[in-house]
DNA sequence: TTGTAAGCGTTATCAT
DNA sequence: ATGATAACGCTTACAA
């Protein structure tokens, strides 16, 4: 691997002139075109690729960006992944993806890692334990950028990028309204999540306009201890059990309408002949479910990808010495009709 | 960010003696507990973080991995890189996670961002772009240490760690002779794939020995262009239009089992009543799918941790100039038992 | 027991 | 139009 020094040997010029070429700085207009050449062939030829440590040794800037995965086996991080990862790919900016697993030491750690290696800015995907006060605090006051995505905050200093839940529940809703039904039951996230409150906000909202009465003996909440399938599979056992009826259900994520599809096919009933169901987020499995299933999709890798941009620009601000106010993006979810879904009757 | 030098002024020593108390080095014996735990504290209290990127020039080790994924979208590689991140955790090395979308330009660009941060080796996911010889070129004229996770390769110099594929393919057929099924149907992987080959050469090996016959007409191809679950979808529905019998469908991985699924619903046969199926790997979706399904697991997060495992070894070895053998390990399968195949009856 | 100084490979500034 | 030099922040011989 060849230094700047060892290639200005090569061509007979100083490690300055190579480096000037190299970098196109301004200077380089008066250097005569035969020379830049020479360099350019001679960089080519042996293969030059310059050291970038002591690059970021001068000017503090290491192109990198921590990446604060909540759950990596989680699809929905996968996909906003894809959008980061790609946003990326022509910033020059290279990814440090650290997975915490939902656990806070991992956590602490991996925010430690992140600042050692001086990452220029933080990209966390929505987990409830990044709004910790306490670890939120070790990032701000380093003053490192960070944008959060997928849970819409408010906090000072921290950015954010997130899906419109309230138009989402509404969206979901409407949907099954237009469809015939009217005993509709509906399993709402865990307690204290800020995602399921909006989405129970636009649901009410629609429900008023529509004159569509909401039946509280239908109206389940996710225990947050198990994963969404197997809760959704247990809350829909238990509204099957309470002998209510209802002609469809409103899933708080995709995972839930599986293990909700799960639960029907287990006491014989079919989707959507017996019973529709409509899910959120339209993760990958969602095209390939049997039944495919009818969901509200969060433009995931749009999400990653207005993440990056903002992450940038904070980048920017900060080593142009620049105040910028805190970015809070809210994007348009949309309804995606597949086959758990059908008109009642 | 506080530099050794100030710190060093304001405990009053060197950065000398500063350092070598931090880096607990040899010499530290020397130095009085007393001024150690100064030293120790006043790190402490100013949060010092040394900038590793002057150390890194010196040592020529930077500590960071390139992990190239085939499509993080893909679940296999997901929880693959679940392992990853795990053994990297105590290592100390940090993961720069490049996704290749299985395009070739992208695969370029990003080996020479890799080559260009100077990582310590690289960890692939399996992926047939990684296998062009021309690009491996790049990766072996500059020695760096490559472990490809999933494809079996004798290519020399690349260490790789896979499953055995063979021993699957027996136990997949095993499971279903077991059950008394004797018109089993094949779907195989895409020509030329060497897990696909391996895999068929297990279950023609089960065949023999049970005295099962295989009929060819009851044997399909997966077509490379389409993603396995639609491939999957298309294949059983001509398996089913070619009005041969058939009471267990053998996929070639899980993808391709869910696309089956979905055609035998969608023509009103039921799985496992009417036919069984088996997949392959094991992904979480397998878990939770309508109905769940049997399949080999392929222990994903142990190929990981074993990836990461010879990685230490060879970068460590390169650095003590000594050089290594290739490592190519190859891990048993195991057979889960799930909701998609029942005895025939 | 602690300190001085050189060097890792760049690049920016200033000189020629 | 090109080059010498210093500096980025750390570690490590070597010196004191």
């Amino acid at each position: 691997m060849i230094t700047i020094r060892e290639l200005a040997r090569e061509v007979g010029l100083s490690p300055t002139t190579v480096s000037m070429v190299l970098n196109s700085s301004p200077v380089v207009r008066k250097i005569p075109e035969e020379t830049k050449e020479r360099v350019r062939a001679a960089a080519k030829e042996f293969g030059y690729s310059p050291n970038p440590f002591p690059r970021i040794l001068r000017s503090k800037r290491t192109a990198s960006v921590g990446i604060l995965l909540s759950d990596i086996s989680d699809p929905y991080c996968t996909e906003v992944l894809m959008g980061i990862d790609n946003s990326l790919y022509h910033s020059g900016y290279i990814p440090i993806l650290l997975d915490i697993r939902n656990s806070r030491i991992k956590f602490r750690r991996y925010v430690q890692t992140l600042i050692d290696r001086r990452i220029e800015g933080i990209i966390g995907v929505a987990n409830l334990l990044l709004l910790q006060s306490e670890l939120l605090a070790i990032i701000k006051e380093r003053k490192i950028p960070i944008v959060l995505i997928g849970r819409e905050t408010e906090e000072s200093g921290i950015n954010s990028v997130f899906v419109d839940n309230e138009t989402g529940g509404y969206l979901a809703v409407k949907h099954l309204y237009e469809l015939g039904h009217r005993s509709i039951a509906f399993i709402k996230g865990p307690k204290g999540m800020v995602d399921s409150k909006r989405r129970w906000q636009g649901i009410v909202s629609f429900a008023r306009e529509a004159g569509l009465s909401i039946d509280v003996n239908l109206t389940m909440q996710l225990k947050v201890a198990r994963s969404s399938y197997e809760a959704g599979f247990e809350t829909t056992l238990k509204l099957l059990n309470s002998r209510r009826r209802f002609t469809a259900l409103l899933a708080f994520d995709d995972l839930t309408a599986f293990g909700a599809i799960r639960a029907f096919a287990q006491v014989g009933k079919i989707v959507p002949k017996d019973c529709s169901v409509i899910g959120f987020d339209d993760i990958a499995a969602a095209t390939f479910y049997n039944p495919p299933i009818t969901t509200i999709r969060q433009p995931m890798e749009k999400l990653g990808a207005l993440a990056v941009e903002t992450f940038l620009d904070l980048a920017n601000a900060f080593f142009a010495q620049k105040e910028i106010k805190p970015a809070h993006r809210k994007i348009k979810p949309k309804l995606i009709i597949r086959a758990s879904t059908s008109r009642l009757g």
